[in-house]
DNA sequence: CTGAAAGCGCTTACAG
DNA sequence: CTGAAAGCGCTTACAG
């Protein structure tokens, strides 16, 4: 059976369609009696606007894509809750689009969204930017970016204070009395990346202690490349005592590959990870990490889009704070370290 | 800049609209040289049909509606993965709502699925099954329930095989020589950890092994619920020796109250999870669990309901089996238990 | 092979 | 306060 159009009610209610059409958007032209009688048939029968005919003349859709690399990444299903959580405030739907970091599919997932005319973009911890750009000066369709590469002036955005996040991180590592510290990167050389890597920098330097090169090393963000990764800190003459890794997936492969090895996190060494991912706190041991507000920026990130599309001033770039959280798996040096 | 029509390509073509719609829709009604030339000014121009004005001629969207009681749930985001995956692979898109377990909210998010006009709507581990019964029969809508309660016979699903999940996660248990078994189930008494209780029971039985409803305690899926469920297993005159969770998320929270008792696992107390998530590997110790192949049966729920939209016979009712995963949680009893 | 016309279900000036 | 008319951007019989 067809769904019931706006026509139908106004049979039912013996109007015309204009006067249904008010009468449902709440317009005060409306008489409250006919109003409330076209409601209550409308109701009844279970009449639901069609969202892509109210689109057709009013161009908008009350709908954002979001793009996330994989919604199978925990960072990414917070920060997506945020988005979807806010929407919802909002009224506005999200239509969801993972583009597992493949170019190819990223162009798919732009097109399908201008095709679908959606209001606006979030995209998350992607590390093709360029593409966004592009679309963004042919469509006028606002784009957020979320912890994402360089936002260009054209781009707002929400970020994660990396730079104070490393900071933090590697001054507790120092704190603790650590002097041989190592940081385990992200090999795509993405900015948060260099950012936490420039925190770690700095708290090197306000400890006076050297930046020795052989002390970092790249993983993929995730364990199987933080393991690796790890290894090679623990083949070195003089191995580390402390490892600030780039994020918590990364840290879990660290660990990995140190228990391999046949040492424990953190009597032997010490590993501070960045996140704070649901699990961070079950692992082994429960990690000591900076946490980023996911679920906040998110919710920021779909905030500030709204802003964007009502015309509102808008900040363009947010930098959010992170926290650091210490748990079990950074301790003091041992005595002969 | 406002977006360009099929209107604005036929003036450059100099053809009729008409024209432009068929030879962008692939029509071998046109000649091969026009459409060509056509298709050519429509690459250049950027042009972008508008998904909304076809629908409403074609009264299909190519979009499918997922509901998820949290993306930030494991589960849910592997499953939306595969859902996603296999969407893209069909040109369909994903609209996604959280529905958050609360009732008025799923309501609003089926009423914005109805006023999308989605093709198709996939349920995900809700508890709500009568809300999406009585949606099905006003609207016509397929719908494919994951993991849910009741699939009536209205409704197509995919489900993991409970029964012999939890069947072969108690076996294991019992082949490693344990007679004290105890089950941590889910409060809110779903389906799937009926099913599972099932299995346990019938393992119980096959080894001959009395069935003790002392040993059943019930968390809520998660760790803050499977803790005091362990503990109160734990407070037990005889206490079990090993125990079989409804889900991973409750092992987590029973290994941490077997943790904070100064008890350890597997040594004290041999765990089993359900589900696999990505963590499982993770955590301290590493967790024997049931594997779910969560992207597979997300591509499946996908690919059921493209099934249903092109009239093709279903097979209305998908198990899909899973698969005991050993690792270091689970070992034999102590001699003296 | 191509075009003119109708219509999908809405919103919104324009009249009255 | 209400209705008739136009139009959003498409698709698709119907003619030719």
């Amino acid at each position: 059976m067809k769904r019931s159009s706006i026509k139908d009610i106004a049979r039912l209610a013996r109007v015309s369609h204009s006067t249904v059409s008010r009468a449902l958007s709440g317009s005060t032209l409306i008489s409250p009696e006919t109003a409330g009688r076209i409601r209550k048939i409308a109701e009844e029968s279970g009449y639901r606007p069609s969202a892509a005919a109210r689109s057709l003349v009013t161009s908008r859709t009350a709908t954002i894509g979001v793009v996330v690399t994989s919604i199978a990444d925990p960072f990414a299903a917070e920060v997506v809750l945020g988005i979807e959580d806010a929407a919802n405030d909002h009224d506005y739907s999200v239509i969801l689009a993972n583009s597992n970091a493949q170019p190819e599919r990223e162009v798919r997932v732009v097109r399908a969204f201008e095709e679908r005319r959606v209001d606006g973009i979030i995209v998350t911890s992607s590390r093709v930017g360029a593409i966004y750009v592009d679309m963004l000066s042919q469509t006028q369709v606002p784009i957020v970016l979320l912890n994402n590469q360089h936002p260009s002036e054209f781009m707002h955005s929400v970020m994660i204070d990396n730079v104070a996040g490393g900071l933090d991180a590697t001054r507790h590592l120092v704190g603790l009395g650590h002097r041989r510290i190592a940081y385990i990167g992200d090999r795509f050389g993405c900015q948060s990346d260099t950012e936490r890597f420039g925190g770690y920098r700095s708290a090197l330097d306000l400890a006076y202690l050297p930046f020795l090169p052989e002390y970092v090393a790249h993983g993929d963000g995730k364990p199987d490349g933080g393991a690796p990764a790890m290894e090679s800190l623990l083949s070195l003459p003089s191995p580390p005592t402390a490892v600030f890794c780039y994020n918590d997936m990364t840290a879990l492969g660290a660990i990995r590959a140190i228990s391999a090895r046949g040492l424990r996190v953190p009597a032997d060494i010490s590993i501070v990870g960045f996140d704070d991912l649901f699990f961070a706190q079950y692992s082994a041991p429960p990690l000591t990490t900076v946490r980023q507000p996911m679920r906040d920026m998110g919710r920021l990130a779909l905030e500030t889009l709204l802003q964007l599309l009502s015309g509102a001033a808008t900040q363009p770039n947010i930098k959010v704070p992170g926290e650091l959280i210490v748990r079990q798996s950074t301790s003091a040096p041992m005595e002969n370290s």
